[in-house]
DNA sequence: TTAATAATTCAAGTATTATTGAATTATGGA
DNA sequence: TCCATAATTCAATAATACTTGAATTATTAA
């Protein structure tokens, strides 16, 4: 994972509201959640909502596939793992250090 | 950890200049690295490390300590395994899914 | 085709974050 | 004590990010 992807993934997950929606979604697994969803659980109005939920697709985090007039987004596991991959390398000079961090989840 | 304590070492780590800092510090290990070799070494004008390293320091993410003229910053290992763990929390309503990740490394 | 629902984009104003030179604090050595 | 070194804080500017109402796009049902 290149250098610049991870700082857009942190600066996704650095925020309130964006950091409440990606963590929803992650319990919600691989069902996602719609927009209208989210923002009655969350309480978020409709244009903050998406103007987040955009940060979140852009980073790679989530994604959002189409069904009928519902928009679905899931989190994106495998961007996930990456990012907490990059976070935890090279520690200590790579002696004596855990390997790299298991998937976050196996199954979903 | 709290939310707002998550929020805040995620927005520290996501800004090129303090990612940078913080992996050198994760890397140098318990020796740590003073303002002045980091600055050597990535090139960062000494006012702006400044500025990035009492945001890591803030957020808990790095330490520093006295020794004679200098300081010495290193990494906070146990905060950094916090933060890694609250990530992968709960997710995919917790069935099925791997245990809260290892500590990134054992030794440190 | 018209109306209703789901969600987004646009544009504006507001707030937060980052950079830099100059001034300041702290320490150790001559 | 006085000077040099190490690093920080201050203040001003520049750049990014967040929120919101109004307008727009896409889909389904009547």
């Amino acid at each position: 994972m290149e250098e610049q992807k991870v700082i857009r993934s942190l600066s996704a997950l650095a925020q309130e509201i964006r950091l409440r929606v990606f963590r929803a979604l992650v319990v919600a697994g691989p069902d996602g959640m719609t927009p209208g969803a989210l923002g009655d659980a969350l309480d978020i109005a409709p244009t903050t909502l998406s103007f987040h939920l955009k940060e979140l697709s852009q980073a790679g985090l989530i994604e959002p596939t189409r069904e009928g007039r519902h928009l679905i987004y899931r989190a994106d596991y495998a961007q996930m793992n990456a990012l907490l991959g990059y976070l935890t390398e090279n520690c200590c000079r790579g002696a004596s250090c855990a390997e790299p961090v298991a998937p976050v989840c196996k199954t979903c």
